[in-house]
DNA sequence: GGGCAATTATTGTCAGACAAACCGACATTA
DNA sequence: TAATGTCGGTTTGTCTGACAATAATTGCCC
């Protein structure tokens, strides 16, 4: 056996603190809202300088896991979707992902949230839900009705409940959407098949059929496809 | 019509910088492997103090954009799955996701790597799966399985080729597998069934039957599941 | 030309400072 | 009473300047 030369890292002060604090967090010493002392207060608790507590402060800005509404506020954050959307996002766009690559996931994502919903709707969420499909209907203008196309699918992932599953395709679809941009004006009668489909996710939603409900949100994402293919942008990057 | 009090944030030097430098990442104008000036450097192209340059290093270098080899070498740094995998399996550890969200999710992504990893591998990926299952075979002690098994599982994501599956599915089958380490012992005869169903999904892939492939990932991610009902823990949180 | 030592440059951390802004409390007004 | 204006103490964002440790680079020698 020879000796194992496990790279051991130097740990900085604004590091450790950064560390301390996030463990502490995760623990749940410290909750959601908690707030923190001041910076010369943790300065003299870690017995360092304001300034490398600033930086560890900064790190942990910077992973989410707290945040000042204000600047003199510093509080433990709430786990935020969007932070982590955002990154997943920016990872994305430099690995160069192709279209069919968030196709393909989509093809998986979407049928499950609209399959869940279906099972664990609520008559307030319809409604919301229907509120969307109408206005997505009298849309004009081609941003404007992708944007409302998101909105839709994501209220439906949210009626599925599944946190997991929120999180998951929220960078993919928003990636999906904001490339299909480019691919819309080619496809000519997408609007109308769009509405047709959404209306029947919709009502299968609403009478609780959850096969139905995924088998329209398969075909859904499966016409997707096509109009990706008709701009024959399938193996392309988006973005 | 009510005035829409949209917050408005104030952009401090440190953010600017960080941005800036964000920006000409993300449109490419820096690419991952170049180097960065020193901080002194940066400071004056800047026209601020050291301090404030290095809050701004901090949050870029937590975000994953640059990182430091050596505290002297100051780099762009390539999108790298593990960090984002953290950052999700935190997110989802305070959410207090349960078990079942994340297997009703995984139920998703796993038979679709192994669907596209049927289509795409290459003799030496089938070689390396093999091998694995094989150490997997003669594995004992439960945490080592485990282990493997989720190795198992990321190799065929791997063989997909699919980045954003690839991207979406670590955090989730990592804190899937954590968590089954609780459960297992209470799945008396899992090992028999897991080792079977292995089998069966590598021989698929192998013959490049997607579909074969698909439907016994499916069978077995439901296995899965049976084992987390007998420990009574669907509704559980994991960790 | 390659390996080694000496020099230089850069980093991590520190101490202290200042203006701006925020926060909370208080006084004022309707 | 409730809303609005005022004021002082805090705390932040940023700056200046400094120092030890150490990585990078240079020059030297073989």
């Amino acid at each position: 056996m020879t000796l194992q030369g496990r790279q051991l890292k130097v740990n900085y002060a604004y590091l450790q603190i950064a560390e301390e604090i996030e463990t502490q967090i995760l623990d749940g010493k410290l909750k959601p809202g908690d707030r923190l002392p001041g910076e010369v207060e943790l300065a003299q608790m870690f017995g360092v300088t304001r300034s490398t507590v600033r930086e560890g402060l900064r790190q942990l800005e910077a992973d989410g896991l707290v945040h000042r509404p204000t600047p003199r506020r510093l509080e433990v954050a709430e786990p935020q979707t969007d932070k982590l959307t955002t990154r997943s996002s920016r990872a994305m766009t430099m690995m160069k992902v192709s279209f069919r690559d968030l196709w393909q996931v989509a093809m998986v994502t979407e049928p499950l949230a609209a399959e869940l919903a279906a099972q664990c709707r609520t008559e307030e969420e319809l409604d919301d839900l229907s509120a969307l499909h109408d206005r997505l209907c009298r849309a004009r203008g081609i941003a404007e009705m992708i944007e409302l196309d998101m909105q839709f699918h994501s209220a439906i992932a949210e009626m599925s409940k599944n946190q997991v599953l929120i999180l998951a395709r929220d960078p993919i679809t928003r990636m999906l959407f904001s490339g299909f941009q480019r691919v819309a004006p080619a496809a000519p009668n997408a609007a109308r098949r769009q509405a047709e489909a959404h209306g029947a996710v919709l009502d299968h939603i609403a009478a609780g059929d959850a096969e139905g409900a995924r088998d329209w949100a398969r075909r859904h994402i499966e016409d997707f496809r096509r109009a990706i293919d008709l701009a024959g942008l399938m193996e392309d990057t988006p973005f």
